[in-house]
DNA sequence: GTGCCTGCAAAACGTTTGCACTGGC
DNA sequence: GCCAGTGCAAACGTTTTGCAGGCAC
């Protein structure tokens, strides 16, 4: 199972820092290992309560935080609703920024050299040292451009 | 006063929806076009009361969302805390991004080229079309390294 | 006079925390 | 047994809205 070694992370962290292995955090970590991407805290409850239906939504946002803090997870807000959870650059050793369409809510995932150099360029312009950065690009995406210009599926002005 | 110009796009906007034009509605607007950028709710309110303390929290709230919709003024989000508002691209003829210094808070702007044409290459590889984007870079700005190598005066803002 | 606008207060919303109980070690 | 972890509910900070009265037109 590819999600091995992100169980060996993180059973890794809780032992460096004394923390407990629970059935909670070890049926969390299977939803979010294996769920989709770009999750909500909701989202994921609702995940996890298919197997443990007594988990608390406190649980799984500590337990997300506790995430974030290893270095597994990375928190995302696209516009407005819920912060989203992902893998972090770091579990997947691949870097990417985010399309976000405004029709479908859809979230593509991209990675770009050029972008990344270019911002370098600019750090080192201001003499800024970069810890984290965030690219979206908000727009629509192209299937919903099409389903917009086929008159059956959807009226042109809405 | 360069402000004339946004004062009659205002008007004008106003004038096309059948909006009134209040002496709130002018005082926020002497208060937004004249004060700093990235500004919040809060403290434009704190502007505003100056000219007329009788203004309320949820006119200048309302106001800002009709300056949005007619593009003059633009919502951002940096990290935590209120959502903070600024004069639109559109509205100053200038595109661009922001660095975020975590350590003071300081808040820089950039306009970069090359990224602007590597975000169009992408958008044109995913069919994507793009009307907004965000591209912030989080770190620590040039100042705060430099107060950190010798803490003796650091400025701190925020 | 009509109905948009305002100010207040309260609701809504997502996030975070205090607390008593539970359970891993 | 100790103390971190959990579940609940309530607090929190911010945004949004319902409503009665006010004001631009």
């Amino acid at each position: 199972m590819a999600h091995d070694r992100l169980h060996e992370r993180l059973n890794a962290y809780l032992a460096k820092k004394g923390l407990r292995h629970t059935s909670q955090r070890k049926v969390i970590a299977d939803a979010f290992f294996g769920g989709p991407n770009h999750i909500s805290i909701e989202e994921l409850l609702a995940r996890v309560r298919k197997e443990d239906a007594r988990v608390g939504y406190a649980t799984v946002y500590r337990t997300l935080k506790l995430f974030t803090e290893c270095g597994l997870a990375a928190e995302r807000n696209f516009g407005s609703g819920p912060s989203r959870y992902e893998l972090s650059d770091e579990s997947t050793d691949h870097h990417h920024d985010h399309l976000i369409c405004l029709e479908c809510g859809g979230i593509t995932e991209f990675h770009d050299p050029a972008v990344e150099k270019a911002q370098e360029a600019i750090a080192r312009r201001y003499g800024f040292r970069v810890r984290s950065h965030k690219h979206e690009m908000y727009g629509v995406c192209q299937a919903c451009q099409q389903a917009d210009e086929a008159p059956r599926a959807r009226p042109r002005r809405s």
